[in-house]
DNA sequence: GTCTATATGTTGATAGAC
DNA sequence: GTCTATCAACATATAGAC
């Protein structure tokens, strides 16, 4: 028996995962209350029940659980990887291309815009801290003897997310092999560079 | 004198040049008729008689030139840049970031999934031609003496995209240090890998 | 928790005068 | 080329019944 508490009734976590799935592969705009309510089987305006301040307080709280999955998807990934970094990076990687695609060009560049800016500072910092700091524990170790790049493990933690989102951008009239070949060329080049 | 011939009468390229630095900046969905009118100081249904589509004709038209002017630009500063291809990178980096900012993740990402498949097919055409195709020249030569990586030469431009539009999407509060020292940390990374 | 009814605003688009 | 007038569609949101 569970005794739900504030903000857990059953009805709100299946709205909750309507919404995440919605949001995720359109994003804020393209998603309107009456497809989340369309959906579930029910109104629009029933919404207002779970998530009274609306719209944007619905997708903060959905974006907000999206990035703990990805945190705890990759430290998970990651630590079973073992102890060697490339193979960290390289379960990092696939784990990442096993989700849905996160769309985090579109995130940053378009949802953030699009919510207040307090919402979008805060999701802001979530963002960056469930996927950053995961990756930069495996950087800290790769880069270990280059004091240069270590001070930069943030940035290049970074670049590492910026990669892997581009390997959904690519048209496959332009590149081709699947998904699992452009990883090994994009990780190659990341580690051992155009050489 | 300049007999304006079909589709290049000044107030359409009036309407033209505000479009596109409204669109360029907030996205296709952002922007509405009326804020393109309004920056030119008239109604938005007098559009419709330089665009009797509307606005997805205005977009496309606008985002194929822009990417002309990209093509032209990454062109001119690489060839600028002489025959060192470590030069060419370097050139065509700090043009991308000289300019307004691209939001290639947006358009691909947001702004495609919102106009019809037809336009969205040929947009993406004109954008990958445009960008890939001039570093694709430089990489080759950089790859010309690595066969595996040769062939790959257009995914590994595509990842050169990925990284510049990255520098943007990091938040200052994560990376210090300004776009061009970021710039020399992202191609130290691009052309030599971590270590 | 969900419903109906409704308010209120915005959007892309068309017709036709000047 | 630009205007006015107008439209249908759709958006978020509120109030209150069940």
């Amino acid at each position: 028996m569970h005794h739900p508490e504030q903000g857990e009734s059953e009805a709100r976590e299946r709205v909750i995962a309507v919404a995440r799935q919605l949001f995720s592969e359109h994003g804020y705009q393209a998603v309107t209350l009456r497809d989340i309510g369309q959906a579930l089987g029910i109104r629009h305006t029933s919404l207002y029940h779970h998530f009274p301040q609306g719209k944007e307080e619905l997708f903060v709280e959905v974006t907000a659980r999206r990035m703990g999955v990805y945190r705890q998807g990759l430290e998970a990934a990651i630590q079973q990887a073992g102890s060697d970094w490339r193979d960290c990076l390289h379960a990092a990687a696939l784990w990442l291309l096993d989700q849905p695609a996160m769309h985090l060009g579109r995130m940053l560049q378009a949802d953030m815009s699009q919510i207040s800016a307090e919402a979008a500072m805060k999701l802001k910092e979530i963002i960056f801290a469930s996927l950053l700091q995961p990756l930069n524990a495996v950087l800290r170790v790769a880069l270990a003897d280059n004091p240069e790049k270590l001070q930069r493990s943030l940035t290049i933690a970074g670049m590492f997310y910026s990669l892997i989102e581009g390997i959904d951008n690519l048209p496959a009239s332009y590149v081709k092999g699947t998904k699992q070949e452009l990883v090994e060329v994009v990780l190659d080049v990341f580690i051992n560079g155009l050489k």
